[in-house]
DNA sequence: CCATGAACCTGGTCGC
DNA sequence: TGCGACCAGGTTCATG
């Protein structure tokens, strides 16, 4: 499930409840999970001072350290409900005067890292897509730096943070794009349109507590509402919602790629 | 520098 | 019902 605005909505979600409290342990169901760390390196309380998102991480940060958790494909986090533990429960943390924590992992692909602060999580990442450093300019001047597949750059989280194949396939086909476009080839106009797309989008999902399929869902029960919003992405077949053309959907960068191929030009060198 | 494919995992769906 | 093939919202690593 985890794009920007789903892992946002997580950290709204469980912010408020997790402030303040203490961290009295954490027990691996599912021992990689924790990827750098043994719980031992966290024995003795640990009193949370901050939840936040950065990038597709969920941040919880402590006084010394910072917790940092990745849901990647199928991770899940939330407060358990009735004690009774879910088939793919990777990792339970104990919080004082809380119900445990929960980190679910069908596929266990998702990762918690404990790290000393933001640092190195920072210079692996591009900007914020909602940040004030993501301007109209620097993906002007970025795009034009690089010679490259434009889905497989949005898709770099060096490059820029936060999307994943969803809202790279929404934005695209928003802007007018074909996803297999070389990045310095798209033309000025077409990126600005890019650059408004990726915030919009982005903005109204987070509004609409993120995207979830079927009976998916992260918050205790709640879902996301924004599949609702989709024009492109999972409506293979189905008629384009500005022409009535016919979706296709095709591999890019190994993804599967939903395009409009009237509405999505594609720029070459 | 860039593209591709495999690896990490489990489960759902589709066709025969 | 059963079985194999293929697919899945992510990331990393090796290879060409």
């Amino acid at each position: 499930m985890p794009e920007l605005p789903e892992v946002q909505t997580v950290v709204n979600h469980i912010r408020p409840d997790l402030i303040g409290k203490y961290i009295l342990g954490i027990e691996p169901l599912w021992t990689k999970t924790l990827n750098n760390f043994s719980p031992d390196d966290l024995s003795g309380k640990h009193k949370i001072i901050n939840v936040i998102r950065r990038a597709k991480f969920i941040i919880i940060e402590l006084e010394n350290f910072i917790l940092a958790i990745h849901l990647r494909m199928t991770g899940k986090l939330y407060f358990l409900k009735d004690d009774l533990l879910h088939k793919h429960t990777r990792v339970v943390f104990y919080i004082e005067n809380s119900q445990d924590l929960i980190f679910e992992d069908t596929r266990k692909f998702g990762r918690i890292y404990l790290y000393k602060d933001l640092s190195y999580i920072n210079s692996r990442h591009g900007p914020e897509p909602l940040g004030k450093n993501f301007t109209t300019d620097w993906l002007l001047e970025n795009l034009k730096m690089k010679k490259r597949n434009i889905k497989a750059l949005l898709l770099d989280q060096s490059f820029i943070s936060g999307l994943g194949n969803i809202y790279v396939d929404e934005s695209l086909w928003e802007s007018g794009i074909h996803p297999n476009s070389i990045s310095c080839a798209i033309p000025k106009t077409k990126v600005i349109r890019l650059h408004t797309a990726i915030q919009s989008i982005l903005e109204e999902s987070i509004r609409q507590l993120g995207t979830t399929f079927n009976s998916f869902s992260f918050l205790n029960g709640q879902s996301g509402n924004y599949s609702n919003e989709l024009k492109i992405f999972g409506r293979y077949n189905m008629p384009c919602l500005k022409c009535e053309n016919k979706i296709i959907k095709f591999r890019v960068s190994g993804r599967g790629t939903h395009i409009c191929t009237n509405c999505q030009k594609k720029h070459l060198k």
